[in-house]
DNA sequence: GCTTGACTAATACGATTGTATGATTTTATG
DNA sequence: CATAAAATCATACAATCGTATTAGTCAAGC
């Protein structure tokens, strides 16, 4: 059992980076047999398909995430602390799991009905954020609009910075896995995305 | 030529649409073919291949946009006005051109390099954005950090918009294609990015 | 030590892929 | 109307796809 464990991980991790970089159809199972030097028939034998191993990829790397954005909303203290800790999390999470922003990607492009699986996942972590934002608006924190819209507002930064890291590092000459840089940047999308959101008191800025 | 014109005009906007919802793997020359009424070849023959065609699909979509884009940057006024002037434009050509948002995405995740004329316009218009934000920051508007990461922010806003529009209208029960509707999330999101970019003046909210 | 089950390996299969080919039809031009 | 160019058409082709099949290898249990 020891080798053939060895086989599955290396079929589940060479798996998911190709499925990353060039998503489902791009990627043929003798790309994933080859790289991970194990057999053709390996993927039908240990996932059952093709599809089967996909779906598996997909949901190990979206639950801990939208497990722990749930945790996050759930948490008590003023929403918009909350909203600045998530987009925090977020970020640090598909820093910690570069290939996650092209699932999520293909995921947002998908036409057809999500699998069941993942469609639960996704309305779980939406009613969650979408919740956290309305106690906010209830409380004065939050600007009044339609809280799935402001979801969106608030989700669109992380990941958006996580599929641009690489870009982004480019063009402002930044090591985009120097840990400074990442805390300066998650630092700003966090703040931009409060500051965003907030109802500013005449006084000034808010905390 | 009249017939042959309607051809060509045929296959390039059914392409369009089926790259946009499945991507360039995932759809084939007798998909785009079939649903065209043309032929088989009639790809090849017009297009010299089902690579060249995508290209030329792709281009037809980014180019008016980034070259709205840069013209926006570069008219005078405050800067944030701009910006926010900027992402309203964005945001109703996404919303004009719901298939861009995919491609753009398809092109976020591309790992290797751009073709040529794609990553001239992108790079056009990440200077002429970057080039604003700065201006912004020198004249006490906007506030500080790196300009790249910034405008990071300002662009995930109109795209992400685009692509998650059908999610966020389902969620919110409102209709995608209502004006009204289009021109309150467009507001939105809006302020949403100038308020976060702005510097909050001790007085309260800037004009 | 033989057997059983899990695994790997090699190959084959039909389906589908993008493109090439050559014949045929349509269109424009003289 | 005749002719040349352009476009459409039905096929053919090799390559690649995901999966099925069958045989071979290996280690644990009795």
């Amino acid at each position: 059992m020891k080798s053939s464990d060895a086989t599955v991980d290396r079929l589940f991790l060479v798996a998911r980076r190709l499925f990353a970089e060039r998503g489902y159809a791009a990627t043929s199972v003798r790309d994933i047999t080859s790289r991970a030097k194990a057999n053709l028939g390996a993927i039908t034998y240990h996932f059952g398909s093709k599809e089967a191993l996909y779906q598996q990829v997909l949901l190990s790397l979206v639950e801990p995430m939208v497990t722990a954005v749930i945790r996050e909303c759930n948490q008590p203290g003023p929403a918009l602390d909350r909203i600045g800790a998530l987009v925090t999390q977020y970020y640090r999470y598909l820093h910690q799991n570069p290939e996650l922003p092209r699932f999520i990607l293909q995921i947002l492009a998908e036409q057809g009905p999500l699998p069941r699986a993942l469609a639960e996942l996704q309305n779980r972590q939406r009613g969650a954020l979408v919740g956290l934002i309305e106690r906010g608006q209830r409380e004065g924190e939050i600007r009044p609009g339609p809280a799935p819209v402001l979801a969106v507002s608030v989700i669109a930064q992380p990941i958006f910075f996580g599929l641009a890291r690489r870009v982004v590092a480019e063009i402002g000459r930044m090591d985009p896995d120097d840990p400074a840089v990442v805390e300066a940047a998650l630092r700003l999308a966090s703040a931009i995305v409060r500051q965003g959101l907030a109802i500013i008191p005449q006084g000034g800025i808010p905390a």
